[in-house]
DNA sequence: CAGGTAATAGAACGGAACCTTACGTTCCCC
DNA sequence: GGGGAACGTAAGGTTCCGTTCTATTACCTG
């Protein structure tokens, strides 16, 4: 498992990894943050990639698959209609693909592709939504354009480290999955509220 | 209402107005966008403001200052406690003074007076959430903070003009109100839902 | 009515940030 | 052992932005 070639095989999956961990946190981060998060050269970036947009196209399309994949897992479930839907919900904010996508929306041309993917997604949100409300127990006052916008709220709980701010995200998707669900009713909350110190921290002069 | 001092006590109003609109919609924007909204000269800002900090230190304390007094007209309200929560929440919502606040909460070191301030509004807040809960029409199990969180991701929300925006916040407030309520209950959602139309428009290369 | 002053608009400046390319080096594979 | 792929680093060239400077306008006062 060494070599010239494996070590470059394994910079292809590093280089991913960092750049979208590097743009989930800050989309106009520069590309050097994600060589440097990657322990590589800028070469070895634009050895890969031809631009940026380049590298934001395809971690855009990444994307766009992950959530297609977690659409059509929901859309093959055929368990409790209400479960079905709330693992959908769990599972998107799960991957986290809505920080990217939406951030990055107007900062470069979308290709052919991206569109056909998106057109794709747009269709299978529909359809799953469309099978909780038919199940009814989804409300049907809530649209899927409506579920879209929450997904980017919950996606702009940014605090503390990434496990941090995935449980906060959970809490407050079983908040309003509360009102979501009929009939409504109060279940318990996962994860701890945030406490005082946790707020006050972003105003410390870090960043 | 003429002369040279009256413009200048105008352009002082003006200022403030185009600085608060510009850093709403862009927390990074340069201080000429400030300038050529407010229609005068960067010289003008730099005569009430000896940088750009100042003019942001400015900004934040007045959105604080706004914030303090919704919550004190919340505290004197002696309507059903419901009502006077949800007001209140609906009244923080329309001050939009989390959108500031939040975002530049690492850009500048703050002053001693703006920590007061933000003691005291935390403490405001607190006593507001506690009666709500003490008068049992709030779920115990959210706290404070939680409330604060839910203001932020209230907040995240931008699409169309800042009136589309607005509703489209009430929307999604009233969406969780029904979940912060004791008891739960689903009631009709305020504004029109999103069309794709807004959702797409968004990728168009525009920004 | 004339000079002093406050206020303004906008160009000019200096420096930082950042995408991209060029250069020199290393190390596999034939 | 040599050809070339892959790499790290440094420099180029541009854009952006906060701040300062200069020239101008318009009011007020003596």
């Amino acid at each position: 498992m060494s070599g010239r070639k494996a070590q470059a095989a394994r910079n292809d999956e590093l280089i991913l990894q960092a750049a979208r961990a590097v743009f989930t946190a800050d989309p106009g981060a520069p590309i050097a943050a994600v060589a440097e998060t990657a322990g590589v050269g800028i070469s070895a970036l634009y050895r890969r990639y031809p631009s940026k947009e380049a590298l934001l196209q395809k971690l855009c399309g990444d994307g766009l698959k992950l959530y297609i994949a977690v659409s059509e897992r929901a859309l093959a479930d055929v368990g409790d209609p209400w479960e079905v839907f709330a693992g959908y919900l769990r599972g998107i904010v799960d991957a986290d693909t809505n920080s990217l996508t939406i951030k990055l929306a107007g900062t470069f041309t979308p290709t052919e592709e991206l569109g056909r993917d998106a057109v794709r997604a747009s269709g299978l949100a529909t359809e799953v939504h469309h099978r909780a409300v038919e199940a009814g127990v989804l409300r049907p006052d809530v649209t899927v354009a409506d579920i879209a916008l929450l997904f980017e709220q919950l996606a702009s709980i940014k605090l503390g480290g990434e496990e941090r701010t995935s449980q906060l995200r959970h809490r407050y998707l079983a908040l309003v999955m509360d009102s979501l669900r009929v009939p409504p009713a109060h279940r318990e909350l996962p994860g701890p509220a945030p406490v005082d110190e946790e707020l006050t921290a972003r105003w410390r002069p870090s960043a």
